[in-house]
DNA sequence: GGTCATTTCTTACACCTTGTCAAGGTTGGT
DNA sequence: ACCAACCTTGACAAGGTGTAAGAAATGACC
């Protein structure tokens, strides 16, 4: 992805602390800024404008880092294995682990967005593997076909926002948020409800 | 609310100028500094700090602003009125209309609060309205009762941001919007899909 | 091991925004 | 008409972002 290509040893080095540091360091305050992520880094704030032209694309390159890693745990669930309504379970409960992993930072760096496209392009590996599942579903006929997978993919991600939110404002236990996620999914993708 | 109750008649038209001007420029620009809000309410960035301690208090007071005016709408739709699913469907449309007026300020602005609970109690109006109706539904038997009415007030909200991004987005066209989100609440809500 | 380009560090600067302060003028209530 | 509340002007400190130039180091490559 990010040309990695004839780079000196130390500049990778670099790059990946103070990308290691950003997402500790944003997790916890959001608002944190350069100077506190280049000394955490162990680098002057020079060096992080030498990685990073500005704030903000240093910002999207930590929401890249996360996103891969939420990627990676997606692609260890064997999407394209059993039932597709497992399959799809399975997908959610890796982004919860995953998501769960950076609470404020999903929270409050992801959702300011410069433009609206590039955050799109930006969250494309995590939609694409959601609508896999879900086109599987469709075909396989456990899942309704009248409404579009595009749609069907914005909802789960909205209601999976909806579960973790609930949980962790208190409102909820894990356990109530999964199983309220669990069942409202596949009420609105059409699955048949198996047990309550 | 607001202490206006002692207030000189020329402080109350400052106020009502900056939070005007501030609303329409917010909306435009969500970066917009505290001076241009001031410029364009004709007053200088000291008054504004006479009536909102902090940049972020201005926002705040923006966000309820646009929240009473949602409100008004959603009471102007007759709630206790007729079938439950109708009238959470005219509540859903009442929110569409004004959240449809301030499209770049509600998605900025009101997903950067500052403490959880704060966020919480500023659009308490709003799942208000939304919690009457959804029990309603849910004790005349016109819902299922088995998820939780709190659940069930987050997973709409949220299906709701998700048909307006969808909309504006141009992945889909209003009525189909409209139309995905009118089924795939009914069915998450338990109520029978009466005409697809 | 030496050379050379790359990377980093140091120091410094310009700029913008937020937030605060004090003094003087203006407006509105009573 | 008085007095307090309000607004304005001008100025300042603090903090963050982004840029620049030269010196020092470090790693790659021969």
């Amino acid at each position: 992805m990010t040309q990695a290509r004839n780079r000196r040893a130390d500049a990778r080095r670099s790059r990946a602390a103070i990308l290691d540091a950003a997402v500790r360091l944003l997790d916890t305050n959001p608002e944190t800024g350069v100077e506190a992520i280049a000394t955490a880094a162990g680098v002057t704030r020079q060096t992080v404008y030498a990685h990073f032209p500005s704030r903000e694309h240093l910002l999207a390159a930590v929401v890249d880092q996360v996103t891969a890693e939420a990627v990676a745990a997606m692609d260890a669930a064997d999407l394209d294995t059993g039932p597709a309504a497992d399959a799809l379970l399975r997908l959610l409960e890796a982004g919860r682990r995953t998501s769960g992993r950076y609470p404020v930072l999903l929270r409050k760096i992801a959702s300011l967005p410069v433009d609206p496209k590039a955050d799109q392009e930006r969250h494309a590996p995590v939609t694409d593997r959601l609508k896999r599942v879900i086109r599987r579903g469709q075909e396989t006929g456990e899942f309704d076909a009248r409404l579009s997978i595009d749609w069907l993919v914005a909802v789960t991600v909205k209601l999976g926002h909806a579960a973790s939110e609930e949980a962790d404002a208190g409102r909820m236990s894990d356990e109530e948020a999964a199983q309220a996620l669990h069942t409202s999914i596949l009420r609105v993708i059409g699955a048949p409800t198996p047990t309550t």
